[in-house]
RNA sequence: GGGCUGGUAGCUCAGUUGGUCUAGAGCGCCUGCCUUACAAGCAGGAUGUCGGGAGUUCAAAUCUCUCCCAGCCCACCA
């Protein structure tokens, strides 16, 4: 027997369990719908197509909160369309991430007291295949364990064939054209990771540091020129020293020589706009291979660019006596030094910014070394464009700013990489220097105009993993990968995709690169809709990070809440657009937040309980079904409301989903099934059904619970798809092969959204509630019964609380209810009005006349603020003429309402003081 | 330096185009309840000069200006 039918069996026969354990559902279900398949999608499919590109994790990487609250709203949305009636494809994928893996296999090797040069390329690239084996597919597991409903049959890994093929199909087309390009450039360097870096992946903090003013003495004055300067350590590496051509200060040193303190050599006195004379000195030193702006400089005077740092950030042998030693020990060092020989002026404390490797850490080398780029002027203007003109829609939209600003100013992207680990360049090199990128050696050859048999090397480099990710919407559909083919059948039905939903701060890496490459290698957008997910961080609004141990566990989450929970909860607290703070309990890193979910579910849990408890008890033998009609009986007042309530939160649900607001979704659902379902709609069915006149009746209003109940779990199963699962199956008699996740959305019905049933349910509801809030504040005892009298201003309104009369009495405690128009008030009763209607409770012994004379002064005194406010303003000649008549309407109609009360009020009141 | 967010109850946040807003929800807090599903629950209660100031308007939490505070992004002068 397998496991759906021993589970299925078992929710037929058992009864449910007092608490909702998420424990036994989760797992079994994830694992059913994999063997049932019904998350697959087929481009062959007649249903109007819905996608969604999945951010493809890195291999390296661990669940953390914000994964969660990404891919759970990737989830509602394909869970939601596939229910709504599309083909709905969720892509799911893994990244290589080249520098993270690699690094993290090196240092594996490094237990064994080898680097990746003891095992050659080749071997080293088995290695960290076989690491992939065993530990790439652990996020993707633990992405299962939140219930994510991706078309796995479609898994892609960047680094597969298929992906490979188009990376460098791509690249060799574009080199052909001449966007990309090999350079000899000033990079961003990783000492660490030793590679380059792209711009993107440098991010600059504020650091502290010296600023020192040297002295570099001309050639024959005794007089230093003095420079100003936070890396001593480069100054093996001047070339010259630059002033502005209009500084009058140092007009006369122009093409003289100075002398470049330790180094003993001359460089010229040079004039260039760069040099600021308002900072520091005036005077800069040129140090062009170790500063981009001292570069520009260094080309615009044609000097030379002696490189004076190593690979590993130690300085090289123009360092002379300090050659090998780290740059910062090195620049320790050299300030002694430059101390003891007086050639130090001045230092300052000096505040600036810094750019660091984004996953190393370590401070970046600007270091010039040939490297491959992108030239991304052309590519960025058709996908500026698209984004400008509404095709690509972003959500939180603010954000089209930000992309808009970098795409305007976009700069070339280095994507050659010194690692091993990823898509090699397809660039061959022949003995005679000239070079091209080409499918084999052979083709190389062929386009170089060189014999065949010609000896190629190739370009040693890999590309960033970006360039591979900026491809996905292709590759993920399979584009070149079957035989060079252009069209797929995926790429016709699933491209352009709905949605990608992601964290803005990958805008530039990815969000951006896939615009441009999709529209410039398909003509199309490869997504419609951008979602940028809120950033979670914690009490104190600090990124979640391992580090600062403030990063909980979702596995643990899950473990203690339930997946529905976690998942319901992050979509509930989460504000568009804005971050989310969860408090992280410090020691145990719980998130208490997580209860929110975890009430409901069980809330839900338990009103499935209660229905069935009902069924057994009212319909017996009597089938359960699954259906989308409504029952055809004849409505009471509840069954009206609530269905009113059923289909305003149907409407309200999916436009929440449509504009992209999932807290509302979240929200609306929440609010209907808690305050509008069971807190009132349950309570009445029991006193409905005590005081049911008819079996058929009874049968028929418990049937029309379950029937909202059923509706209600489709519409919760976006984000709570394993509880509605398990209790759709409870409380139905569907086949336990089918599956909610296949099940339709609950169709509105606008017709059945009723004003005037809904008005006058919520009388009933006030008449309650206040009957409530006398009790309360008089501290009656919840078992005490007193005698209500409700005294209506007309007939209409007689009649319908009439027809309520047994929910008023219970849900109000009340002995016996009096009902009638212009009722007088029973001796000993405190009152008060709701809609016209005057409430009284006859308080008996209870009586306390301070604290109801109290209760109404207050209640007099609010009124008469509104009163007084209302009155002014239609008073107000101005007001009258300018506001619309409908607001003038309002307003006079709450006066009138307010000043009835009032009058009420003021009677009782004066009543006691008798 | 440029740009983008946000500042509403003790905490986290709603509040759509200005008018049913003398401002709501959840959590927390207080009171009372093991009421025929749920104490992970039920009923009731307290709590705010809507960051400060000015302006527009018949009408401002909502629009404009300005200042203050917090966060993020981009560009950076050694």
């Amino acid at each position: 027997m397998s496991s759906e039918e021993e589970r299925s069996e078992d929710s037929q026969a058992r009864e449910l369990a007092k608490t909702y354990d998420p424990a036994l559902t989760e797992n079994a279900w994830y694992s059913t719908w994999l063997t049932k398949g019904v998350f697959a999608a087929s481009s062959d499919s007649a249903k109007p197509a819905y996608s969604v590109l999945m951010p493809p994790p890195n291999v390296t990487g661990m669940l953390h909160m914000g994964h969660v609250l990404n891919h759970t709203i990737q989830d509602v949305y394909i869970r939601w369309r596939r229910m709504a009636g599309d083909e709905s494809c969720w892509f799911p994928g893994a990244d290589h991430a080249g520098i993270a893996t690699q690094a993290r296999v090196e240092k594996l090797l490094a237990q064994e007291n080898l680097t990746r040069y003891d095992l050659g390329r080749e071997k080293f690239l088995e290695r960290v295949w076989q690491w992939r084996e065993q530990y790439g597919d652990i996020i993707l597991d633990q992405l299962r364990k939140i219930g994510v409903s991706c078309d796995w049959e479609r898994m892609l890994f960047t680094l597969d064939e298929s992906a490979s093929k188009a990376v460098s199909e791509v690249f060799i087309r574009l080199f052909d054209e001449g966007l990309i390009y090999r350079g000899k450039r000033i990079i961003n360097w990783s000492p660490l990771a030793q590679t380059a870096l792209s711009d993107e992946e440098v991010e600059s903090r504020e650091t502290q540091d010296v600023l020192y003013t040297l002295r570099y003495y001309p050639e024959d004055a005794a007089e230093p020129l003095l420079v100003a300067t936070v890396r001593p350590e480069t100054i093996f590496g001047d070339v010259a020293v630059a002033v502005n051509p209009d500084d009058e200060r140092y007009r006369d040193l122009i093409g003289t020589k100075v002398r470049v303190p330790l180094a003993d050599k001359l460089v010229p006195v040079i004039a260039d706009e760069y040099a600021d004379p308002t900072f520091g000195t005036g005077a800069v030193k040129i140090t062009p291979a170790h500063d981009p702006n001292d570069f520009e400089v260094g080309q615009r005077h044609d000097l030379p660019m002696p490189n004076s740092i190593n690979p590993d950030a130690t300085l090289n042998e123009l360092a002379g006596e300090f050659q090998g030693l780290d740059r910062f020990d090195a620049r320790k060092r050299i300030v002694e030094r430059l101390r003891e020989r007086d050639l130090i002026e001045k230092e300052e404390e000096y505040m600036h910014s810094v750019g660091y490797s984004q996953r190393g850490g370590e401070a970046v080398e600007p270091f010039l070394s040939d490297q491959w780029f992108v030239n991304m002027k052309a590519l960025a203007a058709p996908a500026l464009e698209v984004v400008q003109s509404g095709e690509v829609r972003f959500f939180p939209q603010h954000w089209t700013k930000t992309y808009e600003h970098w795409m305007s100013n976009i700069r070339d992207w280095c994507i050659s990489r010194q690692l091993w680990w990823g898509h090699r360049i397809p660039v061959y090199y022949a003995p005679d220097g000239s070079f091209t990128a080409a499918r084999s050696a052979e083709e190389a050859c062929a386009k170089l105009g060189l014999p065949e048999d010609t000896p190629l090397r190739q370009d040693p480099d890999v590309l960033d993993t970006w360039f591979s990710s900026a491809l996905w919407p292709l590759t993920t559909m399979r584009w070149l990968a079957d035989g060079q083919k252009e069209q797929t059948a995926d790429l016709a039905k699933f491209l352009p995709t709905n949605l990608l939903v992601t964290g803005p701060d990958i805008i530039f890496f990815w969000v951006a690169r896939m615009i441009m490459m999709t529209k410039k290698f398909k003509g199309v957008i490869p997504f419609r809709d951008v979602y940028f997910t809120s950033m979670i961080r914690d009490a104190r609004g600090r990124k979640m990070s391992k580090s600062l141990g403030n990063s909980p566990d979702p596995l643990d989450i899950i473990a203690k809440y339930g997946a529905d929970a976690m998942r319901f909860t992050i979509i509930y607290v989460a504000p568009i657009g804005q971050d989310i703070r969860l408090k992280v309990d410090e020691k145990t890193q719980d998130i208490a937040t997580m209860e929110i979910g975890r009430n409901f579910a069980n809330k839900i849990w338990n009103a499935a309980r209660f229905l069935l408890m009902k069924h057994k008890e009212v319909i017996k033998g009597v089938a359960r079904e699954a259906h989308e009609d409504l029952p055809t009986y004849r409505y009471d007042l509840t069954d009206s409301w609530i269905t009113s309530r059923f289909h305003e939160t149907i409407r309200d649900t999916q436009r929440a989903l449509q504009e992209y607001r999932l807290h509302e979704y979240a929200g609306k659902l929440y609010e209907f099934i808690w305050n509008d379902f069971c807190d009132w709609y349950v309570e009445m069915l029991k006193i409905r059904v005590a005081h049911s006149p008819t079996e058929t009746y009874r049968q028929e209003m418990v049937n029309h619970a379950f029937l909202i109940f059923e509706g209600i779990l489709r519409l919760l199963h976006p984000v709570m798809p394993f509880i509605t699962e398990e209790l759709w199956h409870a409380i139905t008699d569907v086949d336990s092969s089918d599956s909610i996740v296949r099940a339709p959305v609950p169709t509105l019905d606008e017709a059945r959204i009723l004003p005037q049933e809904t008005a006058q349910f919520r009388t009933v509801q006030s008449i309650v509630e206040e009957l409530r809030a006398m009790r309360g504040q008089m501290n009656i005892p919840p078992h005490e019964r007193l005698p209500i009298t409700l005294a209506c201003p007309d007939d209409p309104t007689s009649e319908l609380l009439k027809s309520e009369r047994h929910i008023i009495t219970e849900l109000a405690r009340g002995s016996n209810l009096h009902i009638g128009r212009g009722l007088a008030k029973p001796a000993g009763a405190i009152a008060t009005v709701v809609n016209g209607v005057d409430v009284f409770l006859t308080l008996k012994g209870f009586i306390d006349l301070d604290k109801e004379k109290q209760r109404l002064a207050k209640e007099i005194g609010r009124l008469k603020g509104m009163i007084k406010g209302t009155a002014a303003k239609l008073q107000n000649e101005k007001f009258l003429a300018n506001a619309p008549a409908s607001v003038v309407e309002h307003e006079r109609g709450k006066l009138a309402n307010l000043e009835n009360t009032l009058a009420k009020l003021s009677t009782n009141l004066e009543q006691l003081a008798e």
